[in-house]
DNA sequence: AAACTTATGTGACAATTGCAACAGTTCTTT
DNA sequence: AAAGAACTGTTGCAATTGTCACATAAGTTT
């Protein structure tokens, strides 16, 4: 399926599901509800964050438009976790009950291609934490935003807290870390924008 | 689709899918084919390795009966990731394309459960990843591992070497860690014999 | 059974990283 | 526009972790 047929995909289901709303720092309650629920988000931000035993919110995901998300695939045994609008959040909630015992094999076909593009990026983000230490951690994860944007010029979406939390590393070790492969010239740092150099 | 469905449709794989067997050590050439392939073992254990600039080999992770693994959702932008037999291994090859345009539901359904599943396993994984520590990382996946065997104790399925590969960190560290915690009586360790102790 | 390879265990030392504290900046809310 | 909150940037210091080197144990192959 490619991305227009997903977008064309996306219209359909705009057809037939109703669309829910939420501002900005509104809680998603999918963690809540007992149903086995998928939310395809229409527009806005959505982050996975896990609250600590110190009260500390801690930047796990993040996820955007025409992708979805669900408690369905997500570990949270110690129930710490939940979703949080980011902007204002417009999504659909599909029923992955109905998914996969209905007869449309097109919403079938579009979850599975859905899940693959995540379970690919879920690998990515495995690639980035099990590398020794913080300077491959983060020189891999930039390599992996330059090739998304086919640039080696780039936005950082997300703050350099979020950055650390994500990387599982301390915020000012990494601020330090930057400087240090600045200095180095194997980036270029200019607020959010990194230019990878070779 | 429960446990004892998915078993039923194993079964059902068996009877229109071929074999293939290989060896101990042998690489399986998902990454070589052009095909959309997915191996679905039957029996045997596949590794996920790394090759590393100086030679070296690095684990990534293991499939085993029943878990299906493909180049699909992997992330292999270098080049250096191959999947290789540490026992005799028999699998299928499922095509990926006749799964998604077929008309028999039923094995989207099983697949898509078995990605369900999977990218539970790599939130799980993700979760140990993201902590900022040894300790952390260390508990965190032993208590899965305990939660998985539904016992405070249990095997390590691969070597220390393994695991610190998996969990990102040195081996030398990585024994040092684990003294430390038995020291502190966090755990009891006999060879692969983990105690998880509170 | 011997030779060989791979895994486990330990220690000294160097390098990296986390922590805490604080100042300046930017963003949000009132 | 002012007040408040959250983010960015920097530093010293302590704690953790990686590297290297080597010894022993366990597993594999011949």
């Amino acid at each position: 399926m490619k991305d227009k047929e997903a977008e064309m995909f996306i219209l359909e289901i705009e057809k037939n599901f109703e669309t829910f709303s939420f501002n900005k720092g509104e809680f998603i309650p999918l963690f809540q509800s007992n149903k086995k629920e998928i939310a395809l988000i229409k527009s806005g931000k959505v982050s996975l964050m896990k609250s600590d035993i110190n009260g500390n919110l801690l930047y796990i995901d993040h996820f955007k438009k025409n992708e979805m998300f669900s408690k369905l695939w997500i570990y949270n045994e110690e129930n710490d976790l939940f979703f949080v609008c980011t902007t204002p959040v417009e999504l659909y909630f599909l029923d992955y009950t109905l998914f996969i015992q209905g007869t449309n094999q097109k919403y079938l076909s579009f979850f599975l291609e859905k899940s693959i593009q995540y379970m690919t990026y879920l690998h990515q983000k495995i690639t980035i934490l099990q590398k020794k230490n913080m300077e491959e951690k983060l020189l891999t994860y930039f390599r992996i935003e330059s090739e998304k944007n086919g640039n080696k010029r780039f936005e950082i979406p997300v703050t350099y807290k979020e950055l650390a939390d994500y990387l599982g590393v301390d915020r000012s070790s990494l601020m330090r870390k930057l400087n240090e492969l600045e200095q180095k010239k194997k980036i270029k740092k200019q607020g959010k924008t990194i230019f990878l150099k070779n």
